[in-house]
DNA sequence: CTGAAAGCGCTTACAG
DNA sequence: CTGAAAGCGCTTACAG
């Protein structure tokens, strides 16, 4: 009656509302989550909301989320990889119908163990295909904004992002976007060394910026630094500027996400581009047809990217026009 | 005698757990919430996640509920000041035990008018006493953080925050920090304008970059500027730098909230510091002990502030130690 | 000490 | 067309 499947008189119907509304009724969803089965909230989990991309996605879903009439649980998992099984399993006590994943760790992952995996949407680069997942093609975007690089006159470059210990990257997500800056490497017949391969201590700025300073301490030699996200790239622009290097005149720098500080750095920084609401519209779209019918085969969604260049990598600084390629709606 | 709370022989316990295990039981959250009235979830609408204040103290506001064994439903209310009524009268629907809410408007807002209030903490400036709340004396900080730029020499300083329409911005908040501005500017006898006090179209970096060049587009003389956020104030040192004018040099700026942010930009942000996860803990304690006994007086929590000094303000850029003093742990 | 039963507030299939 | 009853999966007070 209340969901309004039943066929009452209106008379009827009005009064009862009325009565509803002096009453200040509310209906109790736990109820209704307990007979239908359904609680009409997912979950959503990601590494640090303190992180530019997982605030920036983690918004663009919760919207998408109230859009499809959805509650959103949220979860962060980069301090206990523990918390990846802990979220998978609660999805199964019914109090979330499905959930949306972005791993930290494959190897740890929840998933390969899983026996009775609840709807779940993989966000990012997991190499693994037992479930539905929504990703960027990183390796090839990597090679992009490398030769980039490379066409801009860089022929010393860093790649800096892996974990020098591994709290808080997923791998997977290494391992692509260090392939792609390989490919060009060898595309331009630049040779690769390990030197110019910088770790960092966690995907924070600070992070970025510890992995810039221990570069420059060992004295490595380099013309321009290829950072795995938008927020190391941030805490390498600060490193710089702390050591009097100058941005693009004496090393260009590159980012990934397109998070809204990337068009508002100084320098403003050339990036991936790629639209974080589409990104969370496709994995809201796969979750909820998922929980709709669980036996669909597993799918990949593939978000297209594309080259955001500004003046961090060099680009002549166009006054006023410089936002114009990674401006969000 | 899952909870573990009924007298058991040990070993009718142990087979019980291992068919428990075998048969990959997980008890249904939405039975125990029916039958105990309590989900173990709190709610947390905060304007816009993709705000680095509110990605922030979502951030602590997810660890502090973490650690207390609470599940959490994020909201954003940032978007249509409705949601913040829909999210209030949610957490009487029995999903969430109770709420934590950053409101957008005190004006529109729902704890003004609702009757029954579910157990609630607001957090930041506002101007009722029904329920608890955690705040920061923001009056007296933007005191503080203007008799700095005046000390440094600024003799026209900009307020910049105030809202051109009132899209996003908690109006108590802008209230606050410009009477705290006018507080300083009398104190030291100069005169307040109008000129000077810059309206944004929204509190976001982009925002904050409209309101700074609108002032440079109408000729508005100023030697310093007020930003009401962090985020603001990044947008300000953007339009500057398009504009060609140096920070600290030709005009300097501050912000508010100390986000992690502020001692990356460049140049790094003096700004209003307090501990986010203090915040944090002090609601959750807050709505804790409320959701434990609802006829508790209502409370108010004070965070205390502090001036974090850096370059933007023209403090001498002490390289290596100029994080010293915001270095959150 | 242990087991059976009642009831939380809904929704839906069923009887009247 | 309408109303009464069953049952979702728990927890706890109660009877045995």
């Amino acid at each position: 009656m209340i969901t309004g499947t039943v066929t009452v008189r209106s008379g009827t119907r009005a009064r009862v509302e009325r009565a509803m509304q002096e009453l200040d009724f509310v209906p109790n969803l736990n109820a209704r989550g307990l007979r239908n089965g359904r609680s009409g909230m997912i979950g959503v989990a990601l590494p640090d909301l303190g992180t530019d991309f997982s605030a920036s996605i983690s918004h663009a879903l919760l919207e998408a989320a109230h859009r499809r009439g959805l509650a959103v649980q949220v979860e962060e998992t980069a301090a206990e990889p523990q918390r990846e099984y802990d979220l998978v399993s609660r999805a199964r006590t019914h109090l979330v119908d499905g959930l949306v994943l972005n791993p930290v760790r494959l190897d740890d992952s929840v998933v390969g163990r899983m026996e009775h995996l609840p709807p779940i949407v993989l966000i990012g680069e997991v190499e693994q295909h037992r479930t539905d997942r929504v990703f960027v093609n990183s390796r090839a975007a990597t090679r992009t904004v490398t030769s980039h690089l490379i066409a801009q006159g860089a022929r010393r470059i860093v790649a800096l992002g892996s974990m020098s210990n591994d709290a808080g990257a997923d791998t997977a997500t290494v391992d692509q976007r260090l392939r792609g800056y390989l490919d060009a490497l060898e595309a331009a017949g630049l040779p690769a060394s390990q030197e110019l391969q910088a770790p960092v201590p966690q995907w924070t700025i600070e992070g970025g910026a510890a992995g810039a300073s221990l570069l420059l301490e060992r004295g490595t030699q380099f013309d321009a630094v290829v950072a795995f996200t938008d927020t190391l790239a941030v805490g390498v622009l600060h490193a710089l500027r702390e050591a009097g290097i100058r941005v693009p005149e004496d090393v260009l720098v590159t980012g990934f996400d397109d998070v809204e500080h990337a068009r508002f750095s100084s320098p403003p920084l050339t990036t991936v581009h790629f639209s974080h609401q589409e990104y969370a519209e496709a994995a809201l779209d796969l979750l909820t047809s998922r929980i709709e019918d669980r036996t669909l085969p597993p799918r990949a969604v593939e978000i297209p990217h594309s080259l955001a260049v500004r003046e961090s990598s060099g680009a002549a600084p166009v006054r006023g026009a410089s936002d114009a390629r990674g401006a969000r709606k």
